[in-house]
RNA sequence: CGGGGCGUAGCUCAGCUUGGCUAGAGCGCCUGGUUUGGGACCAGGAGGCCGGUGGUUCGAAUCCACUCGCCCCGACCA
């Protein structure tokens, strides 16, 4: 491509409301333009990059036995209502009525869809394994999308749903997209991390997420220095505390007028946080459910949701002082067994003796309160967060905690949707079974933000050489100069020949201007022909991470350049 | 949904507090000329419903009310 025909609007000025660098750097490149809160389009060099992954993607998915169909975005609101998922999504899911009045909403994943395929088609065990997937638009009305294109509430994403016979047939399944998302993460050039992982509102049991560990991310993950375990922090378990007996000291009530917050009941009756009891109060559908948490513990909502094993959600003001009868801030267990609340202790609560609760009454706490004796927690669990100073369940060992972006996730489904939906095959014995299934998604849109975000200088973004829009940015400085533009269009010309994604800057603007261009789009191999190394018969290749800068004779040129771009495409695909 | 901030030229912003001439600057864009290895220079030029609606006023970018949109923090999140 000639630079001088493309639109590549690049920026000088950083846009008032871009905050991460990838956000910043795609704009100010002319590589993404806003529409909407959530919305972009791709430019040119976006889209460019944008099928550069998703080439990346498909091929990988196809080695790994993987098939490609498409599925429609736009599907009747009833398919959702079969699985219970319009109500788990609530107002995430886009819906709207057509003219006949019919409801229908736009896809945010495609579980049901591909399940009713799979019911339709899919009758014996001779079909089995399949797993297909697509790269699709999928909609998600956001609460609150941000980050440039790390949360967008239209965004692409590549889905495959496996289908298996039974657990072991899914486990090879689960393998097998795990290392072909391994391989697709690393020809990407991101330095990504498996954790393990929630399965929130998708459901099932065994679960990764692939991470890109960034100040920026929106995920919170562990990673021990010893023996290697990673985990999201929502996932991380906690051993269970040494159990000490419960105590005997009396309860008392004291007055505590307006401490509402553990530092200030800690500090009016001082008494350290640890000795202290959280009590928060959540709706599980209709169902009230008590959390209990050491006070200077923090609660994990994830956690305390598969605890209950059902959707959570934080009772409000009103809702509080009606349950517990008090303000928020004076909620607790003591009494609270006999007005039909599930209670939840966390496991750190059975190391706990003569503690402070509150006292479900304003302005008053209970001292001496004891587990047991006073109230009796429906089930005792790990529901609290991982935090600073917490040991690795695995090795014991340090655990050190760092933001994330998530750019994929695999997810052990099982029976779920197949037994809701009653998708099912006949067996080798004849037997109707349900479809154990698995489903893998990647975040497309999101692949070449994470990787911006980790690979960037003060002037730019450095590709990978594998996703950026371009491979090679070849630069006359002089375009007014026949005899170097000459060179210049003889090395395009063998470039392209020898299928080098090559630009040639062909514009009238002096080199200065190329060179910063050049620098803020990033482009991995920069060519620069001008008039010094055109005396020498030699043009200049720089890479855009410093890595090298050399003079190649033009002669040699072609091949040069070509081996060059080969070497960096092998060092990601072997990674 | 709670808290905060912002809407003036394609981009970054000034002007608003204290209402008043024709609404400004830099960058970008167009024309001509000079320049040509790190965001050049000179001269000329195009480009604005001052987010929208309603009000106050002789007069509103400026004051008031409502509204729409955008960003950030939090909550939420696959």
């Amino acid at each position: 491509m000639r630079y001088s025909r493309m639109l590549i609007p690049t920026q000088k000025e950083t846009p008032q409301d871009a905050t991460l660098p990838s956000h910043m750097l795609m704009i100010r490149g002319g590589y993404i333009r806003p529409l909407a809160a959530g919305t972009f389009t791709y430019l040119p060099l976006g889209i460019r990059t944008l099928h550069k992954v998703t080439e990346i993607v498909r091929q990988e998915m196809v080695r790994s036995g993987a098939e490609e169909l498409l599925m429609p975005a736009l599907q009747p609101l009833s398919i959702w209502q079969e699985t219970g998922r319009d109500e788990i999504f609530g107002p995430v899911l886009f819906r709207f009525d057509d003219r006949r009045g019919r409801s229908l909403a736009l896809g945010t994943t495609h579980e049901e869809v591909i399940t009713d395929i799979a019911r339709s088609y899919l009758r014996s065990y001779r079909q089995l394994p399949l797993n297909l997937f697509q790269i699709q638009t999928k909609f998600r009305d956001e609460e609150r999308p941000r980050g440039g294109l790390i949360r967008t509430r239209e965004f692409i994403m590549k889905d495959a749903y496996s289908f298996d016979r039974d657990e072991a047939g899914l486990d090879a399944s689960y393998q097998a997209m795990y290392q072909a998302y391994s391989r697709i993460f690393s020809r990407c050039g991101l330095d990504y991390v498996p954790v393990e992982a929630d399965s929130g509102a998708i459901g099932g049991s065994v679960s990764h997420e692939f991470m890109v560990p960034s100040p920026h991310g929106e995920d919170s993950m562990v990673t021990c220095g010893s023996c290697g375990y990673a985990a999201n922090v929502e996932r991380c378990e906690l051993p269970a505390m040494e159990e000490i007996p419960a105590g005997t000291a009396a309860v008392e009530e004291v007055e505590t007028p307006g401490t509402t917050t553990i530092e200030q009941v800690s500090s009016f009756l001082k008494v350290s946080p640890d000795r202290l009891l959280k009590t928060l109060i959540y709706t599980a559908g209709e169902k009230i459910v008590l959390a209990l948490v050491r006070g200077d513990h923090e609660l994990n909502e994830a956690k305390l949701a598969r605890a209950v094993g059902a959707p959570i959600e934080m009772a409000d003001g009103p809702l509080v002082e009606k349950i517990s009868g008090a303000a928020v801030g004076f909620a607790g267990p003591v009494g609270m067994n006999d007005r039909g609340a599930f209670m939840v202790a966390d496991n750190a609560v059975k190391a706990m003796a003569d503690f402070v609760t509150g006292a479900n009454k304003n302005d008053a706490h209970l001292l001496n309160v004891n587990r047991e004796r006073d109230f009796a927690p429906d089930v005792y669990a790990d529901i609290r967060a991982a935090g600073e100073g917490d040991a690795c369940p695995r090795c014991g060992g340090a655990l050190s905690f760092v933001r994330a972006i998530e750019v994929g996730h695999v997810f052990k489904l099982g029976t779920r949707y197949s037994e809701m939906m009653n998708a099912g095959f006949l067996d080798d014995a004849g037997k109707n079974r349900p479809f154990v299934m698995g489903c893998y998604g990647i975040g497309v849109s999101r692949i070449p933000a994470a990787a911006i975000e980790t690979h960037h200088d003060e002037k730019g973004i450095v590709w990978p050489i594998t996703i950026a829009p371009f491979e090679v940015l070849l630069i006359p400085t002089n375009p007014t100069d026949q005899a170097l533009m000459q060179h210049a269009e003889a090395l395009y010309s063998g470039l392209l020949e020898n299928g080098v994604d090559v630009l040639l800057d062909d514009r009238d603007e002096r080199a200065g201007v190329k060179f910063n261009d050049a620098e803020l789009i990033g482009v991995p191999v920069r060519i620069t022909v001008g008039p010094r190394g055109i005396k020498n018969g030699v043009f200049e290749l720089k890479l855009r991470d410093g890595s090298m800068e050399s003079e190649i004779p033009l002669a040699e040129g072609v091949a040069a350049v070509s081996r060059i771009r080969n070497e960096l495409v092998d060092r990601l695909s072997k990674a």
